[in-house]
RNA sequence: CGGGGCGUAGCGCAGUCCGGUUAGCGCGCGUCGUUCGGGACGACGAGGUCGGAGGUUCAAAUCCUCUCGCCCCGACCA
């Protein structure tokens, strides 16, 4: 910890971005190249991450299980494009134990192959089914470009994968997936998300139809912040998953797949912090209330830290994560800095003056200076009134981006536009009833992709902004990550 | 993989063009003292194979050759 002040987010967002990382402790460079090390607090918010989807996931039926890193080669073979979209990245083991291994093994860029190699020894008749299950993993993709949490040769995630009986059950269930993860993303990340189809070039390689939700970033460019796919039944052929339905005849399943990563952390990063640092909406917070007592002598001392150690006890028992950084080696100032930096929602401030009132201060990390300063809050439901703070800046983390990215959505009606806004950096949105080629022209000429079809469409249809054609549906443009 | 930049103390850098005492500076770190309501101050101190290898030279952080790595911008992608 250097304790200096980070590169200001508009000079140099990437700079901001990486300072963030170092600064607040959430992850260091692997020594082989794009790797990271995840470090304590950074982990500490996957954890938190995890624990809230963990338990949708857990509501909405599906179970945990586990399966092995390394993959055969040839079960990437079996489904066409699956493999033709990972083979570029993928890490082939073909050395172990000191001798050349008959067949490469693949470390894992996702589990399709294996758990669908294991669901057709599981699934045999109809009452087998739906098999819904998620595990938590590490896979590694041979990433050209790396950067900390956004894109790493290896990262950890959830993978669901669930099989069905009918292609309507499997389309519900990634439909479903995709609403579990807006309202995680909304409600625990205060990332507001546009949730939609992806286009067919941006499908999941192997799959039907891919959802996506698409936040954006402090800099305005997009970032999928997690998919569901539809996988139709694409590897039950692959792999002859079958099973019996009610008149004794055999069906392939439909399937779906579905994964949210480690890239969520850098998610909340770039929504919501700022130049003085990380801010963290209190679900994910490790360390929701800071409590930083100030004293000037040793009687001070003794009298503060009774109330901080009492006061620390009243937000635990009330559920609050707190911590009371009591280290004698730094300033108060240093502290409000420090703890800034990390993000932490709720700041609490006791010295001799609140101690002789019996009252704290209060401080929301949400806005700054004096402005979420409160002073003389009875140390009486305390605890209470932090509770309620933490609402409230969560809620105020989600306002506030929301209305950035609302702010940076535009409606184009021309190819003309459409480069105006990219080139602005803003996202647009407009009607669409281009080709592949098309969609590929406008990559290679504004570097914006169709992030996705939201599912929110306005009424009735328009001309495609660039053919003039008539189209059904709006698409959003964006730079992406 | 193409283009650009950079490797000197934990972090950020100066020194390299033009070779020459014991390689500096700021922050951080240790000890002691004074401090403490928005990044305190003083004194003393610890910390370096100058990314690596080879070469040129009386002498290399500095010049030459090779090499490894990292970052940024592109193409590819969660």
């Amino acid at each position: 910890m250097s304790g200096q002040a980070i590169t200001p987010r508009s000079v140099d967002f990437s700079g901001w971005y990486q300072d963030i990382i170092r600064e607040a402790e959430l992850a260091d460079y692997g020594p082989v190249r794009g790797t990271m090390v995840i470090r304590p607090y950074g982990y500490a918010i996957w954890e938190h991450i995890q624990r809230n989807l963990d338990r949708r996931f857990k509501e909405t039926g599906h179970v945990n299980a586990y399966f092995p890193l390394f993959i055969p080669y040839s079960f990437l073979q079996k489904e066409k494009e699956h493999i033709e979209g990972f083979s570029p990245e993928l890490a082939l083991v073909t050395v172990g134990g000191g001798k050349e291994l008959e067949e490469p093994l693949v470390v894992r860029p996702t589990s399709e192959t294996i758990i669908n190699y294991m669901f057709a020894r599981w699934i045999k008749s109809h009452r087998d089914l739906p098999l819904l299950i998620n595990q938590w993993a590490n896979v590694v993709r041979w990433e050209m470009r790396t950067r900390p949490f956004l894109r790493t040769l290896e990262f950890l995630w959830q993978e669901g994968h669930t099989a069905h009986a009918t292609y309507e059950e499997a389309e519900a269930e990634a439909q479903r997936m995709i609403e579990v993860y807006r309202d995680f993303a909304e409600n625990d990340g205060a990332v507001p998300v546009i949730v939609g189809r992806k286009s067919r070039l941006e499908t999941f390689a192997g799959a039907i139809h891919t959802y996506t939700m698409e936040a954006m970033m402090g800099d305005k460019r997009a970032l999928q912040a997690g998919t569901s796919h539809n996988l139709g039944q694409n590897f039950a052929k692959a792999f002859e998953i079958r099973y019996l339905d009610e008149h004794n005849e055999l069906q392939y399943v439909w399937q779906t797949s579905w994964g949210l990563s480690t890239r969520f952390v850098g998610a909340v990063i770039m929504v919501h912090g700022d130049d003085k640092g990380l801010r963290l909406p209190p679900r994910l917070a490790p360390i929701q209330a800071v409590i930083v007592p100030i004293w000037r002598d040793e009687a001070q001392r003794a009298n503060v830290l009774a109330a901080v150690e009492q006061l620390q006890r009243l937000l635990a028992d009330a559920g609050v994560r707190v911590e009371a950084d009591v280290r004698p080696q730094h300033t108060p100032g240093w502290k409000f800095n420090y703890w800034e930096m990390k993000g932490v929602p709720v700041r609490v401030e006791i010295g001799p003056r609140d101690v002789e009132t019996n009252t704290v201060v209060l401080a929301r990390r949400d806005m700054p200076g004096k402005a979420g300063k409160t002073a003389g809050v009875p140390v009486e439901g305390v605890a209470e009134r932090v509770r309620e703070l933490l609402d409230e800046v969560q809620t105020a983390l989600f306002e506030q981006a929301r209305a950035f990215r609302d702010a940076n959505v535009h409606d184009v009606r021309s190819y003309e536009e459409l480069r105006e806004v990219i080139q602005a950096g803003g996202w647009a949105r407009g009607w669409w009833a281009g080709s592949d080629e098309d969609e590929l022209r406008v990559k290679e000429e504004t570097r914006a992709t169709i992030r996705c079809f939201p599912f929110e469409q306005p009424d009735g249809e328009g001309p495609c902004l660039l053919t003039g054609k008539k189209a059904e549906r709006v698409a959003i443009f964006a730079r992406a990550y």
